[in-house]
DNA sequence: TTGTATGCGTTATCAT
DNA sequence: ATGATAACGCATACAA
């Protein structure tokens, strides 16, 4: 089955080289202009389909690039893999796309996986920690071409495209102390050891602290990424004791905040006029839930497509610097956090 | 750059022949135990990555899989690859996605990326028309291992993977008549073109007709699949005159909801007091919108694992059959028709 | 159990 | 402008 045509048929077909025929495939220069001409008739006739894997292996370039994300669920990453294909398209790369389903050893088993396959540079959100720097510091040693986007991994002397989260998350807590003179104001974080939490969560505390906002330990609840763990998280929340209880809730992203509404409405409370809610991300359908999410807003499809334009920039050897890129992001206000 | 450790390297260092080492890389039987530990050994020191481009080019298999949508916007497509991508996976296989941008010469273009990177099959979800059959038809001439998934094209001896559109469609219509008494239903359409919009389309007009509706032309609205389209649709039927004023609105899928609902909000018009609306798909934050959205459930996932383990099936070998297989979608009642 | 020769389809290199 | 040869890294087929 498959396709069985190579240039060495069309080459027989023809009466002359292959190599002429793969000259005349390839567009180069030195090929009479008649030959030319024959060769690509006869390819077309004959059904020819160059064979990538082949022409791979002399050129020892894939033209692919593998991407590694840990899920598909939230808006982030099908936009910023959108911006991914696009840059990769333009440029004639494709994309081989994985995911580690937050799982650090899934992700090491996807990566090994792209390399057998040859990618030419790999583009990744990892979910991988300090203790598990050696990974990458091995790879980055066989100078293999690698951009962290969103999800970086600090100490790691590599490109990263990611966003001012920690200014970012202080900023909003800031619009809901500043703006709204709510002064219990609870976090629903990601795993701290991520960086991307992390650093929202130092956003979180610093605001609180510059206003002198005493933080309950109660306050930062642990939770994952997803809607489940947001829902469970605000649960807790709401069990608090009357003094305790918080009049404003900050989501480490647009999922948890979702499971947040959930758990609020289920517990019969009104959004912002008994607690208001911030999120993360700006998932397309914020604008339309009931109320409306304030929230984050992620640039995800420029820091798609910037990730996407350095790795194959290295690829190509355009670029040789490393630098720690931030592509900013901005506060959206919408009701559920009590504006308008 | 990059890795240079061949299994002749490995080889050499041991004095033995490659051969071994590619026997015992690969787990073969034959191969003496402790040779078979030494090779593995070296093998780690070395640093030695398998090569999975020359593995493929003398094998004559990539392990690989296309995957050809059109966009990555509505919760459909990221769910489905979440599916596609996580059967692969089990089965070692690596997936290249690609998307068509709803554009049908950048499709083709795509695939034929794809058959040259020699894919061992491709999964589909076309927006190429009847008259550009014969595009498929040569392909699966080469007996090239084909899955067409959610969106198909009548005409080809292939295996679909799609749900119950027309009869879904239909039942959602018939809920709007038989349960609330609309009788001035519109519908905004995707491209007619396209076999699912034409299905579901058809699913409205056979409703209508059932319940001896009349359809006025101006009720069936021409959009596309995207949250701008449904926008202006709904303007233009909340722009008829009075006696022409549907009562409720169906949408070909969920982001032409989203759009439609904006424009009613603008409108000053409230769901489902006013008109109501039911839409396709059922992305993840329906039940959060402000009312809640009726829609129909699509079973993205299964149907991304099902069409995936088909087309494995295939490239193994393990299936000849082809079929038409329908996921029935089933219809999740909210709030914006009315419902509650 | 191990080794040798050969080929997968293409391109680089050196020749004519 | 065109051709012959070798090489990319691996696995198949056969031999020892």
């Amino acid at each position: 089955l498959k396709n069985r045509i190579t240039i060495r048929h069309i080459a027989k077909e023809l009466g002359i080289s292959a190599m002429t025929v793969s000259r005349a495939l390839n567009n180069r220069a030195n090929v009479d202009k008649k030959t030319k001409k024959k060769i690509l008739e006869t390819a077309k006739m004959m059904g020819y389909k160059p064979n990538h894997v082949a022409r791979s292996l002399t050129i020892n370039k894939t033209y692919t690039i593998g991407v590694v994300i840990p899920k598909l669920t939230n808006s982030f990453f099908p936009d910023a893999i959108q911006g991914i294909e696009e840059v990769a398209f333009e440029n004639d790369f494709q994309i081989i796309l994985t995911h580690s389903s937050e799982n650090a050893d899934r992700e090491k088993q996807v990566i090994e996986a792209l390399v057998s396959k040859r990618v030419d540079g790999i583009l990744i959100s990892t979910v991988l920690t300090k203790k598990e720097l050696s990974f990458y510091t091995d790879l980055l040693d066989t100078n293999y071409p690698l951009v962290f986007f969103d999800r970086w991994l600090p100490g790691l002397e590599v490109n990263n495209v990611r966003t001012n989260d920690k200014e970012i998350a202080r900023k909003i807590v800031d619009h809901l102390i500043d703006d709204h003179k709510y002064r219990k104001i609870a976090y629903i974080a990601g795993p701290d050891k991520l960086s991307i939490s992390h650093e929202r969560k130092e956003g979180y505390i610093s605001s609180m602290k510059e206003h002198n906002l005493e933080i309950d330990d109660d306050w930062i609840v642990s939770a994952n990424f997803d809607e489940e763990a947001g829902y469970e998280a605000t649960k807790k929340l709401l069990s608090l004791p009357e003094n305790k209880m918080p009049r404003a809730i900050f989501t480490v992203n647009d999922s948890a905040a979702f499971g947040a509404m959930e758990a609020i409405f289920d517990a019969n409370l009104k959004i912002p006029d008994d607690i208001a809610l911030v999120g993360f991300t700006d998932d397309k359908q914020d604008k339309l839930l009931n109320p409306p999410l304030t929230t984050v807003h992620q640039p995800a499809f420029e820091m798609g497509k910037r990730a996407s334009q350095i790795l194959i920039d290295i690829i190509n050897g355009k670029s040789t610097t490393i630098e720690d890129i931030k592509i900013k992001s901005n506060i959206v206000l919408r009701r559920s956090c009590g504006c308008k």
